[in-house]
This record gives C-alpha cells, structure tokens and sequence, in this order.
DNA sequence: CACCTCTCTGAAAGTAAGTTTCATCCGTGG
DNA sequence: CCACGGATGAAACTTACTTTCAGAGAGGTG
C-alpha cells in the first residue's frame, strides 16, 4: 500500500488542548499562529466565528479549517463545541467548602447560599448512600399491610410526619400525623397487630415521640424509627430502624439538613409503596390532582 | 410610586440548562419539543446542526431560533457552545438513572432509592446555582424590616410555609403561615406598607395562593413568590420572584423534589435574616431550644 | 355565528459561516 | 535556470443559520 494513514496517539476523547500544545511544533506557521490562539484562550476562541479566528491569527480562513483537520478535528464547528467543552470542564468546581461547617460570620448571602446548599445535597447523598434496601423494603411491605399507620413529630420533624401523611393518604392510605402528644398517645392505644407506627426525630431524643412509639409497639403496632443517630434513645423502641446522614451547621437547632434527609427517606418510602400497587396508586394520584385543578389558574405566560 | 420593579432570581450566567426546563411551560408547543430533546441531552444538541434538531424536534429551524431567542441566547451557534460548556461540566448522571425522569415499573427499592436521592440533591444543587444573591439580600432586607411576615402556601408548599413561620419565630421575627385561604385572606387585608408576604407554588398556578398575594400586595406590602416557574402566574403578583430548579418525575403531584429545593431556599433566607442579627438570633434560638431541653432524654448510648 | 385578532408555525428567501478549489508564492534541489 | 512541492489566501462554492412572510388555528367579541 502506498498510502500512508497518520494515526495520533492521543487519546480523542479528552486533553484536546494538550494534544495541540503537542502538535504545535509540527504546524505550518500560519496553523502554529491558530494553535497558539486556541491554546491560550480556548473559550475565547469558542466563541469567535472563524472569520474572525482568521483574521486575529493574521491568516485565511481556510488555514483554520487546515488547522481543524490537523489536530483531528472534522471542521470547524466541531471544534468550537469541543473547546468550549474542555474549556468548561478546566473551571474547577466550587471552592473548598467546609463539610457540616459553620457559616463564617462575615458571610454574604452567595456563600450562604452555597454552603446551604452544599450541605443538604450532601445529606441527602450520603443519606442514601447509606440507607439499607433491606430495612426499607421491610417498613415498606409493613406499611403496604397495615390497617393504618400513625406518624409523630415534633416541631420540624412534625412537618415531615405531616407530608409523610399526607402522601399516603394520596394513594389511599389510612394515615394520622399527630403533632400533639396527648392525641398522639390516645392514637397509638388503639393500634394493633398489623398496624404502623414511624416515629421520627432527628435527635432521637424527642421524649414525646419515643413514648408513642413505645405505646404503639407495646400495643402490636410494627414500630419505625426515622432519626439521624443509630444509637439514640428512639432506635430501643423500633422494630425498624432508618437513619439519615446530616451533619448539620451551627444554626442546627432548626436542623436543616436533616429535615431534608427526613423528607428523602419519606419520598423513597413512598414511592416504594406506591410502587406496590402502581395502578391503583396512580389513579389516586390523578384522582386527587384534578379535586385541586379548579384552584389553578392558566399555565404559564408565554414570552411576548 | 407606581412603578414597580420586578427582580427574578434566575442568574443568566449559569444553568442554562435549569434555565430552560424552568421555563418549559411557558414555551409554545414546538418550542417544547426542542427543549425537551436539549434538556434530555444537551451534549447530543450540542453536536448536532440547526437543521438536524429541528427535523429531530419535527419543526422547522426557524422555530430553533424562536426556542433559542426564548431563552435569553442570541443565535443557535451560541446555544451549542453553551450546552456543550454546560454538558462537561455536568458529571455524568449515574447511567441507569434518567435524570427527572420516570421510575421503571420493574425497579427494586436500591434503584428507587437512588433516583430519588440523586433527583433531590440535584434540585437542591441547581437552585442554589441559579439562586440570584442579590434578589436574595433584597427578600432578607425586607424580611428583616418587616413588622409581620405572613407565608402563604397550599398542601405540600404549606408545610414549608409552616417551617420557614417556625423558623422566623425562633430567632423573635413575627411570622404566620397561613394553609387555609379564608384565614390568609383576612391575616393579609391587615397587612400594610412594611410588612411582608410570602407565597409558595411549586407550579406557580396556584389561585388560592395568588389571590392572597395579589390582596397583600393591595394593603402595601412587599410580595415574594417562590416557584419552579419563573414565568407562572404567581410571578405577576410578586415583587421579588425566587425560583426553585427541581424537575420532577413523574408521582410529581406530590412534587417531591421541588419541597426539598423550596425548604433550601428557606433556609437560606432565615440563615440571611439571622446574620443580620447574629448575636440576637443566636440567643433566640438557645433560650427556645433551652425550652423544650427536658422534652428531650438522654443523649445516646455509647457502644456497647 | 361571523368576524376579528393574535399567536404559532413552517416555507421560502436571504445572509452569514464554513469548506473547497485553485492559482500563486516561495524556497529547494537538480 | 528550471522544475517541484509545500504553504498560503482569494474566490467560488456549499452548508448552516436567520429573517420574512403568509397561512392556520385558537380564542375572544360584537
């Protein structure tokens, strides 16, 4: 064969600009002006059209299309798009903020906002992480069987006992959330074998919370403990036992990010019973969503 | 003054793709259809030409350019380089994982868990991104200078209308949340210049909501609207408009991660009210966690 | 119910960007 | 001095992008 095919050795996929740096030296000196172009401002050179490429490299646009050929490129076009990709890619992510840390006093509202951020998406994440199928699955089938099933809360984590109620309640289930011990306390008495009972504090320390709970299971209720700390006081009177994974900051009383966890874990169990039954639960969920479509008013704007 | 200016949180300079799903519903039917193929796979729209994503969004390029227009870019070349940019900066979604989208009939728990979690956190992440700080300040300011804060929200949004009332109460602001329509409309004909209301919609449509809003901005006071759709209705009524980025999948009636992206927000502006007053709220929040100290047992066991 | 208006839409015309072709230039070696 | 061959840009050409315009259809109005 006579013709000889050129092969690079650089890998196509990545390091476009440090393939090029490479190449440099083996240009013609018009590319090598394109070349140097591209490799000191790659987002610039993104964003200009060809033409203009051309002419701030003193040449024709034919010597860039030249150019795209010669590190490998299809056209020009092509180019564009993978230098703005790697170009993106260089930016390197957020600065190093603290994990769980405090919010520094002098903050303004953009590190706040980041830091918040940051935080509750990592707990959701690690909460996840960390969840066991198992357990889950179990409290999931538990609560798929019961007559009814109770949640209690306090303060914040009432209203993710609130939400968790009422989402069951969308698909049909018979659910309570009792904010107030004393209901709470006559509710549990009168679970039995078969039903459920969640109990849910972050701290798992909610005196409240663990007597229903231990009311409940004293009563045949299958018992669930949702909190933040495997060890904590709550977990002695649960058949089941969820945790979250916040580590929250220093305004921590409000419990942030653990709310957020709570509210994770509250989706995968739901979603996990309506999966059980996915007809039925999501001819409630249509059901329900058009008794609230007369309170909606027409969609969005539409731009002018 | 009758001139009143409206301030949106979206932040142009990044999040495009965020961007733009929160504008879908205000797109027209064609339109959509392109965004869906974008936000579905922008580094594939990245790649391909005008011509070939209008026949892949059966439409013609013309209405690529309209889409284009719609949201805030100036031509189609500029949309590619962003969505390329936009695409590599995004760490690869886990594969299985359809980003916002369904959960496969077959799925077991471990897979339901981690859409979820990953749906989440993503929420939580792109709406700080496209959270604007100053928009933020401006909600903090007015929060922090009101008489009485009133926080309006139905089903889901009014749980989080009760955390962020339970929230501002800790740390000594006056705030009421108000789930019940009648009640709210009263609590906001006694509003007046100075004071503050809240509403929050996930979908931006609800009319309970808007008609509160619409009444205290009536009585003088400063409205803010929280919502996915930063072109929905709510928008209209509201002086300062705070956007959550959440895509939902589909049991989205219950709008999982939207609550998560919403309580985020909240966060973030109670930590921004608190900050103002730092040694105050600081204060606040022991005395009241000092309140409910004998609520609480033991703290947790050690290993055994 | 006819009429109007307004928005959405794609066809087609128009413009700009990207690509190819080709003649020229210039250095090199016979 | 004359081939020869690579490098280069002008110009022709193609493709991609953008604008314009008229028709379709929804929704409102007299």
């Amino acid at each position: 064969m006579a013709k000889t095919t050129k092969v690079s050795a650089t890998n196509e996929s990545s390091g476009l600009i440090v393939h090029i740096s490479g190449l440099l030296p083996s240009l013609s000196p018009a590319e090598q002006r394109v070349a140097r172009l591209v490799v000191a401002d790659p987002a610039d050179a993104a964003r200009r059209t060809i033409t203009d490429l051309a002419t701030a490299a003193e040449t024709s646009e034919a010597t860039v299309i030249r150019f795209c050929r010669s590190v490998g490129m299809e056209g020009y076009p092509q180019l564009r798009i993978r230098l703005a990709a790697e170009a993106a890619r260089r930016i390197e992510p957020p600065d190093a903020r603290v994990v769980g840390g405090d919010i520094p006093p002098g903050a303004d509202l953009a590190q706040i906002i980041a830091t918040i951020a940051f935080n509750d998406a990592r707990a959701v994440e690690e909460t996840a992480e960390q969840l066991d199928p198992a357990v889950c699955e179990q409290v999931v089938d538990a609560i798929n069987g019961a007559g009814r099933v109770d949640i209690y809360g306090a303060a914040a984590s009432g209203f993710v006992a609130s939400d968790f109620q009422q989402k069951l309640h969308r698909i049909g289930r018979t659910a309570f959330a009792w904010p107030d011990v004393h209901l709470a306390l006559t509710s549990a008495a009168l679970l039995g074998k078969g039903d459920v009972a969640i109990g849910i504090s972050h701290s798992g320390t909610t005196s409240d919370v663990i007597e229903v709970l231990q009311q409940a299971r004293a009563r045949g209720a299958t018992t669930v403990a949702l909190t933040n700390f495997p060890r904590s006081p709550i977990t002695e009177v649960a058949d089941f036992v969820l945790t979250t994974a916040a580590r929250e900051t220093t305004y921590r009383s409000g419990a942030m990010a653990s709310r957020l966890a709570q509210l994770t874990v509250v989706d995968c169990l739901f979603v996990g019973v309506a999966a059980r039954n996915r007809s039925k639960a999501r001819r409630a969920l249509e059901v329900t969503a058009e008794a609230v479509q007369t309170h909606r008013v027409g969609a969005a704007r539409r731009s002018k």
